[in-house]
DNA sequence: ATATGCGCTGTGTTTTATGCATCGCTATTC
DNA sequence: GAATAGCGATGCATAAAACACAGCGCATAT
């Protein structure tokens, strides 16, 4: 959109953080640039950029004006999606922040089902700690977060909360296996795989382990559920997910089972969006697809 | 603000109904007008218009682009209006929808006090009943509303509502003066002046007289409530109002009485903007020093 | 002291937007 | 049923805006 293209540019300084530099970037003279934000900052009424000897940098009106900037440009996408879709075209793009545990299986499978119906949406899946999701909501980085036990809650819209117990994963020929019930206690004492401190399978675990006045001394920690998975297959220790993460069919080399209730609370699978935001219709539109899949999930 | 003249001249031409009548308008020929239009559609990805033999009109397409014309603007003002606070000017303009009741006393009274502190901002005072103030915020026509008895309240925000029960007035001399506790059934064998059905002191007589199973029959209906208040002066009638439009103390020639709670139940001064909004500075702050009178009537 | 990178500005050039005249179309009017 | 009036669209010349280039003054870094 060309009447869009001075925010643009206002966007480009704000990253290069010098007209020279954005001029680069934006394949523009840099004594066009300036005419042009000079040019809107006379429009707008006041400057909205600090002029520092080496560069330009946000003033507080600069702040404010970004945010309009952003949730604007969010509003006409939203309507250009709403448009194309009463158009008949069902076409768009879908950004998705989620946690590892979603990507073996959860997600592929839903956008899968969802573009065998509307092949013209197309998908972007970010990676995201459940800290980090929230940032990308609030900067329209994505549509939708899926993440496990979020931190903040501020401008985190929850469109569905599935329950998720912690499990324990250990090969199939460990002694585990042949428990129908398994406390914290029955691993504690083995070798533990543990995810990062920034996850909630951690947190959950951390906060149980010390009501417990135990602490979780790990043998691998990472941030790679992937890894987990994998780990123990090699050597008989413990890992821990959540099922939403790991096959309901029973995998060969790997077993798994929930820990008790009475040990480690159920975590949440939270399924969000910006608070507020009006999604564009295929973002909106997977959402419900999402919430019917995980409530599905929910009523098993 | 210039990167915006496109989205005018296309309220232009919504306005005009056709390309040559809102060339004129704008001071563009027909030639250059159409040619925006075209361009800009082309950008969108569709056509905005329908193109009839006598001009033009929106399509579906358009009326979703037009509702995010309206939010981008008034957010834009929004933006404006912060920075100017934040640059310790208070300047802006406040658009208020209310009752008639609120004309002689409390709205003149508010909007003074304000302005002692602000003189910087100006008002608009709309007089509109209670379904034409919710349109007009949600056209952004006004920032706030006043009314009594509202009908919808879709897309209306409630931010205080001050309990009104209804008051019969009369003149000073008449024998209505000497009760202390005034009934229905006092004043409905009396010469009646009421306001117009669409007005909610109205509404609420009717709903009580129905549920005595009497009718009401004014001898003069008006939708004027000083004509209201003058015309008992001239004759032994007796008017109906909302006390926040009366005087509080005794004036001369006319009295007034609350109707007990018994036969009218009291109806509720709402103050509202529109559901989800971000008031643009002034009127924000206008609102909570509307609300805090308010509230101090509320505990008299 | 020198060099570097910055925002800003004067000037000529290129791109874009506008004005004018005109076409083809359709519904109304006589 | 022909004439008419009003409409949106288009080709072309022109006016206006945006642009590139070169260079200035200034503050920091070397």
């Amino acid at each position: 959109m060309k009447y869009l293209k001075t925010f643009e540019l206002i966007e480009a300084v704000v990253r290069a953080g010098s007209i020279r530099k954005a001029a680069e970037d934006t394949n523009l003279t840099a004594s066009a640039l300036n005419r042009r934000i000079q040019g809107f900052e006379q429009e707008f009424g006041w400057p909205i950029f600090e002029r520092l000897p080496r560069g330009m940098r946000l003033n507080p009106a600069g702040e404010l004006l970004m945010q309009h900037i952003k949730l604007q440009r969010n509003d006409l996408t939203r309507v250009q999606s709403q448009v194309a879709d009463l158009s008949g075209q069902r076409r768009g793009h879908i950004s998705i922040a989620c946690s590892q545990a979603l990507l073996p299986y959860f997600i592929p499978e839903q956008i899968a089902f969802y573009r065998a119906e509307h092949p013209g949406v197309s998908f972007t899946v970010n990676v995201r700690d459940r800290a980090q999701a929230e940032q990308d909501l609030a900067s329209f980085r994505s549509d939708l977060a899926l993440v496990f036990e979020p931190v903040h809650l501020v401008d985190f819209e929850v469109l569905f909360a599935l329950p998720q117990p912690i499990h324990a994963v250990f090969r199939s020929d460990s002694a585990l296996s042949r428990k129908t019930e398994l406390r914290l206690h029955d691993c504690l004492s083995r070798k533990l795989v543990l995810p990062a401190q920034a996850y909630g399978v951690r947190h959950l675990m951390e906060t149980a382990a010390t009501r417990k006045r135990q602490t979780l001394t790990p043998i691998v920690e990472t941030e790679s559920f992937e890894l987990i998975r994998h780990y123990v297959t090699r050597e008989d220790a413990v890992g821990f997910q959540i099922p939403i993460g790991l096959s309901t069919r029973e995998q060969g080399a790997i077993a798994h089972l929930p820990i008790s209730e009475k040990d480690i609370p159920v975590g949440r699978l939270l399924l969000g969006q910006m608070k507020g935001r009006a999604l564009p219709v295929a973002s909106a539109k997977f959402s419900q697809q999402l919430v019917s899949a995980l409530a599905q999930l929910a009523d098993q």
